[in-house]
DNA sequence: TTTATGCATTAATGTAGATTAAGAAATTTA
DNA sequence: TAAATTTCTTAATCTACATTAATGCATAAA
């Protein structure tokens, strides 16, 4: 139950690492994400203060998932041994996040997709850098960029 | 606890329905999925024997998915009231394979996905057809047509 | 201050997969 | 069995987004 503090591209945790925690987030902001076999990186989640970033490995299993800091934060390690937080709503929550995200990518285009992360996630656009909200759509920072000119151009007419 | 038989095609929960539960398939194939607002179907997850699906949601909300079945099956379906089957274990199980699920989505081709689904769902290939397959995957029947044939002449050389 | 290094933008070109359409196979229904 | 319906395939065309590359702007380092 310690608070810890990590500093801006602190890494918490690598995939393949053992020992997986889960770490709530008191103050900042963090992100999880892996890296494919071209080298490139897909973000997985954002936690900003409040949110419960975790790899949900179970705890004898090697990390899937990086998880590093977006910016300066204060975050408490929670260790996942015991059956102690087994906060069962929070997992359902989370499960009907993923299952939300599996269908927008299946089925929204990336401007959709950018639409639902505004209105999602408000705050986290203005601290996030754009290659890593493009990271989270799944779309190249390109693409974002030019996304972005279309939709305040047809929004200023 | 009763076991129920059911024919293909028959619907066992619809979007909005309210008294979700959970149905273990004893044998057959069930299959979950959106429709989004262009009529298009969006599978979730298939359910063959041996497999518990259910719509994430807690018992008194309305269902995000439809459940259906693809073959006559016989299952058992589970009130979500009690706390009593809580198999943590299950959950996370769920929550990795979407975890990879987003992961693939974002980061492979479709051909690589179809690699992946082949090698995990083997015999699922068999029992469900090609279009609902290539929803699964998140692309078109007619691509997943093409896409087969790409593989088969690209090993037969 | 100057010089780097990282980040965002723009534009040209390329490509995976969507869409459309038509026909062939297979399965279901009568 | 034939007729109807559903499923699968093929090919032509189209489009969303990726890739590449060049340019400007920050912030950080020297």
């Amino acid at each position: 139950m310690e608070k810890i503090k990590v500093v801006k591209k602190q890494i918490l945790q690598r995939k393949g690492d053992l020992h997986s925690k889960s770490y709530k987030v008191e103050s900042g902001l963090l992100r999880s994400y892996t890296i494919d076999d071209k080298g490139k990186e897909h973000i997985f989640m954002f936690g900003p203060e409040g949110w419960i970033v975790t790899d949900y490995v179970s705890p004898n299993e090697p990390c899937e998932l990086y998880i590093d800091a977006i910016e300066d934060s204060v975050i408490v390690p929670i260790e996942k041994t015991s059956s102690q937080d087994i906060d069962l709503k929070k997992f359902i929550k989370r499960i009907r996040v993923l299952q939300n995200r599996v269908i927008m990518l299946m089925s929204a285009s990336a401007v959709d997709r950018y639409e639902h992360f505004i209105s999602t996630y408000p705050n986290i656009i203005q601290r996030a850098p754009q290659h890593m909200i493009a990271s989270y759509l799944g779309i190249t920072p390109e693409a974002l960029s030019t996304l972005k000119n279309q939709r305040l151009r047809s929004k200023k007419k």
